[in-house]
RNA sequence: GCCGAGGUGGCCCAGCGGUACGGCGCCAGACUUGAGAUCUGGUUCCCUUGUGGAUCGGGAGUUCGAAUCUCUCCCUCGGCGCCA
């Protein structure tokens, strides 16, 4: 959530940021108009409950002079009923303020570039040599200027395909149990994953972070802090009957893990690496990646999470990045890093750079990474702070994925392919962990 | 799931129908060459900053008035039961 007085001291500056986002500034406008009549309504309130409390005292003192009270009681009924008046309606106009001060979004950052879409995000840096079909060439050029790549006379098969002749995704029979998009792994598969998650954990922990395996489930009230409408629409899965919701992502338990705490400010800042599944709906994503694990319900994550002071937190978020950078290098996974545009953010994120891996089947740069800096959105609606000088005050979180075990998963299928196309070999960084060097039929 | 004990400001703790006691910690000032000790003041949130309002796990109720009484939900601890 914004910061309601910064908001009304200074208007311009959420206007600015909500243009700049593409948000319909209509909601600036019904905020002030409920603020003001709230202010209002608060005023009266206080005043009425001023002359309740003081008659309250009148009653006490009479009492205890042996006076009778009952004409004063009789006072402070009628107060009450006026009270239970306003008050109900206050509770009207403080509910749709709430309402809509939660859909306005955070503060952009100046380093966010101005754009609307997906497709417009601004290239910062690339890492590795592509190999590139042909016939994408030109579209990987567009998409990465200047970056090294090698020609490929052969497109790779799909992971689609490569899963299901080596045999080690079945989804035809996870379709039958339990719908598109979920997978039964498999295999030397598994042990791969495995072997993914145990050295992102290793690499994370050289780096001083904590390791936390988090609930997979959060009640209303830590996954609403932690978030925001839209991931509520679009992809949480809801327990029936029960105040619970399967987690999209490690990031949410953790941002709720100090919810409603005051941190030392010695003791920041707190890194924590989260390992969870991730289930997501996947809803408005029809048609797209709809076969394979590239775009699934559930798969399994590792987080970075890092709380810290507001002055600190661009430094981390430069931390962040390269620790994921640097995970997709030791893993010899080709990428480029983009600048998401303001219109691409989401609500949360001041500013959020994107790691995409270059998939050779695919012809295109995926998604496999992205890092956040929420600065003091998301601490002020979990209500985390630490101790200042001159005042407690709320930190900034930040948050980025080290690996998702699916995308990268494939993302290793997809570069790593023997050239007879009847599997892959496993990174270098990873055969400690597999024991085995490659996986085929 | 059942029974019992609890949940009070950053922490500990008192109060158990008359408007939150005390201690610790922290911040500021005084004293000091400095630190410590000591003393004084402050130390949750809200608004149009006042002899203002709210706040005792959440919500509802009784009352002129609720931390205190009633109901309900949540959580913690202990015991019993169940269980991978």
């Amino acid at each position: 959530m914004i910061d309601i007085k910064l908001l009304r001291e200074n208007p311009s500056l959420f206007y600015d940021s909500c243009k700049a986002r593409g948000f319909d500034t209509k909601v600036l406008d019904q905020f002030f108009q409920l603020d003001e009549k709230w202010r209002e309504n608060l005023k009266a309130i206080n005043q009425v409950k001023h002359e309740k409390n003081n008659l309250s005292l009148e009653v006490s003192t009479a009492v205890k002079e042996g006076r009778d009270p009952s004409q004063i009681k009789e006072k402070v009924r009628d107060l009450n009923t006026k009270l239970a008046s306003i008050e109900g309606e206050q509770k009207e106009i403080e509910d749709s303020r709430t309402r809509i001060a939660k859909l306005i979004p955070n503060l952009l950052d100046k380093g966010a570039p101005h754009c609307l879409t997906e497709e417009e995000a601004v290239l910062v840096r690339t890492w590795g040599t592509a190999k590139v079909f042909q016939e994408d060439i030109e579209s990987f050029k567009k998409a990465a200027n200047g970056m090294e790549y090698e020609v490929l006379e052969s497109r790779p098969t799909s992971h689609v395909d490569l899963v299901q002749d080596i045999g080690i995704v079945d989804l035809e029979r996870a379709a039958k149990t339990s719908g598109a998009r979920f997978y039964f792994m498999k295999n030397r598969l598994v042990k791969l994953e495995m072997a993914l998650v145990n050295y992102a954990l290793d690499f994370l922990s050289e780096r001083g972070f904590e390791l936390v395996e988090p609930p997979f489930m959060l009640n209303y009230k830590a996954m609403e802090g932690a978030t925001d409408v839209e991931t509520f629409k679009d992809t949480l899965y809801k327990i029936e009957g029960e105040d619970l919701y399967l987690i999209s992502t490690a990031e949410h338990p953790l941002a709720a893990y100090f919810q409603d705490e005051i941190l030392e400010e010695s003791n920041l800042p707190v890194r924590l690496a989260g390992i969870s599944p991730c289930f997501r709906k996947e809803a408005g994503s029809h048609g797209k990646d709809t076969k394979g694990i590239f775009r699934v319900h559930q798969f399994t994550k590792i987080e970075q999470f890092i709380y810290c002071r507001p002055e600190d937190s661009w430094d981390f978020f430069d931390e962040l990045v390269k620790n994921s950078e640097d995970m997709f290098r030791s893993l010899e996974l080709p990428y480029r890093v983009v600048n998401i545009c303001s219109g691409d953010l989401g609500n949360l994120a001041s500013r959020k750079f994107d790691i995409e891996a270059w998939f050779p089947s695919q012809g295109k740069f995926r998604e496999v990474v992205s890092a956040s800096n929420d600065t003091d959105y998301q601490s002020r609606s979990l209500n985390i702070r630490y101790r200042a000088k001159g005042g407690n005050r709320f930190v900034h979180t930040l948050n980025s994925t080290a690996v998702a075990t699916t995308r990268a998963l494939v993302a290793i299928m997809e570069n790593n392919q023997l050239k007879d196309q009847t599997g892959f070999h496993v990174p270098k960084a990873l055969i400690p962990y597999t024991g085995f060097e490659t996986i085929t039929k």
